[in-house]
DNA sequence: CATGAATGAGCGTTCATTCAT
DNA sequence: GATGAATGAACGCTCATTCAT
């Protein structure tokens, strides 16, 4: 794995920023028209490249897909790692996540998109994916869930992992509901709201 | 070749339940393999019938896969609606639909994961279907939040599409997880669980 | 072949007019939408039987467009070679022909586009017409041309054959034009005038 | 494998005539089995490329069809304008049109066994194409007949719509005829024979 | 005789991938 | 490296024909 991203990082070190290029217009055409519906020769010519040269770069057009993918959620861990060097407070890390995630939309739409639809395609997919990525976030939470049950900010009653699942299902739908819809929202106001859900319960207070 | 014949009749039982033999194979190919490689001639064989008897009862591939969407959400719809005449309390009235909602994995497995992946597709007729029956959904949870806020069981300050969509997220997750893990669970504790976090929340009481 | 005719009448005999009703609806359905485009079920609806019904009556697709054009140019020449028992002049012998001919468009529009489209969709069908059909027409008027000839009333010193070919291409075109444009004609007057410009030409008299 | 390569290189000489060997291949295969039994596989292979190839260079199989005939008959139609340049009597331009009309059949014998079968066909498109051209035809034939008419050469009793039918369906049916029995001809002394027809007519002298 | 559900070969077309240049 | 013409397998769908009823 390592191997693979400084091999990357080579090539794309010359004038080769040509694979990012056929990175970005693989997830822009992809959120537009489907994996499907999108063939290889429009990434190509989105990216301003023959259809070849991206063969030189990726080993299938699966593979576009998937290193657009993994990169992304790449990005999204480490920059959550990155912040909680100096953010320790559970209840603040829960709503760094939550926002972070809902910020997603608004960094690149196109991949929030793609997110939402052409990752879940077949079942195949998801299964790598749910271990691949989703997983670590998921134990993401769960550590974070554990650590405030331990310090008794949590109840403790109630099983990390369902908790874990409810957060990031809940933030991925409202997510996926504003991409669908095409609504904008305020990521900061919006995870503010569902970690108070989360937190707090609905139920009308004592 | 009577005895072949014969074979047939049996399994076919009745009459016309090609039409379902046909959907039930879609549902478990597209399953298997999502829905853009799942060839019609898999699903035909699936459901042991010819290529070309799938369009007498069908319009087209995409006509099979809307159909049997339609008819599991319905069902579900229905079910809620029914058991919602001699149910009442609005807390009782979500943790049903929780319960029915993560059901759906052992009704029918297939049609879980079919869910899952296919029903958000960025295909156009996901849009029109999908959305069709998300925002019934929604709506529905809706209305039972708002009666909870005007009866004083629910807190006021939360706006109800967020609590629905959280709500719907979070199960369909939990059921998500299940599906593409194959871990079992039982739904009407599980159910319980989440409506426990949803209205009561995980922080630590007073 | 007069085995196959007597065949014919004795199923049409009782209540067999579905005979009549397939070859009718085949050649309306085929002039509307062409041959390769009406689907035998779409002649079987329109003759109001089962599909599999045609195939009691025709050996296939094929057999009863063949019958339609054979009965249609049967009746042709029956009718010519009826007049002609009574028409002896060979001038007005060819205007009959031409009358005949020019009239068929009256009598049954769909057969006459059918006539024009159709029968003419590939070389292997041209030639079994050819053989069959188009050569009798030719004998006919080229038998009336040598018998022209014999009586000093037409030149001597031009090929029968031709001439015939040049009637039949003349008068066929007029009506093909008819046909695709939609214009009417009256058939006794454009004979008329086809007919005076093969016997008189159209270089100004001396 | 070098040998097999270097073999397609000489027949494909200079560069780009796919093109032409498809548009080639189209008329052979399509004069031999008509349109609509003529696969685009059939043609691939005849034009010695694959399927897929047909489609780099034309937008569907109509529109190979459509593109031969568009250019035959542009062809016919350049080579009659030029020469009209320098041929100026009505007589001569008449002969001359129907000289080159029967040339056809020399020149391309499949191109002219397509031309009397599928630009007949009742199939949509013809209606748009064979109409156009054979429409360009009878114009240019009513213009020599008007003018001869001015001139006082030919009679001016008589359509010349009616004339530019005629002498179109005549050479038409001479040519047909001679394509479907294999018969061969001498298109000068052809046209000059329909010619006399359609002038002096074929009654006796005064 | 008549039906029409069922078949499955065959079609036009697309597109991921290769490879000579 | 980069190209893009070429490939051909694969697809969704149609429809002539059959045959159990």
């Amino acid at each position: 794995m390592n191997v693979e991203l400084k091999k990357i990082d080579e090539v794309s070190g010359a004038g080769g920023e040509k694979y990012q290029r056929i990175l970005d217009a693989a997830v822009e055409v992809i959120a537009e028209r489907g994996y499907f519906n999108s063939p290889v020769s429009a990434i190509a010519k989105r990216a301003g490249v023959a259809d070849g040269t991206i063969y030189l770069y990726f080993k299938s057009k699966d593979d576009v897909l998937r290193t657009a993918i993994d990169s992304t959620f790449e990005k999204f861990y480490r920059k959550v790692v990155d912040a909680f060097v100096t953010l320790d407070a559970p209840r603040e890390q829960l709503e760094y996540i939550a926002q972070v995630h809902l910020e997603s939309h608004s960094v690149n739409r196109s991949m929030a998109v793609l997110m939402q639809t052409e990752m879940r395609q077949s079942a195949k997919f998801i299964e790598e994916f749910s271990h691949h990525h989703l997983v670590k976030y998921i134990q993401m939470v769960r550590e974070v869930v554990r650590r405030g049950q331990e310090q008794g900010i949590f109840r403790k009653d109630i099983s990390d992992g369902v908790v874990a699942h409810c957060m990031f299902g809940a933030i991925d739908e409202l997510l996926s509901s504003a991409v669908f819809t095409g609504r904008e929202y305020d990521a900061r106001n919006t995870a503010s709201q569902v970690i108070d859900v989360l937190l707090n319960g609905i139920a009308a207070g004592k």
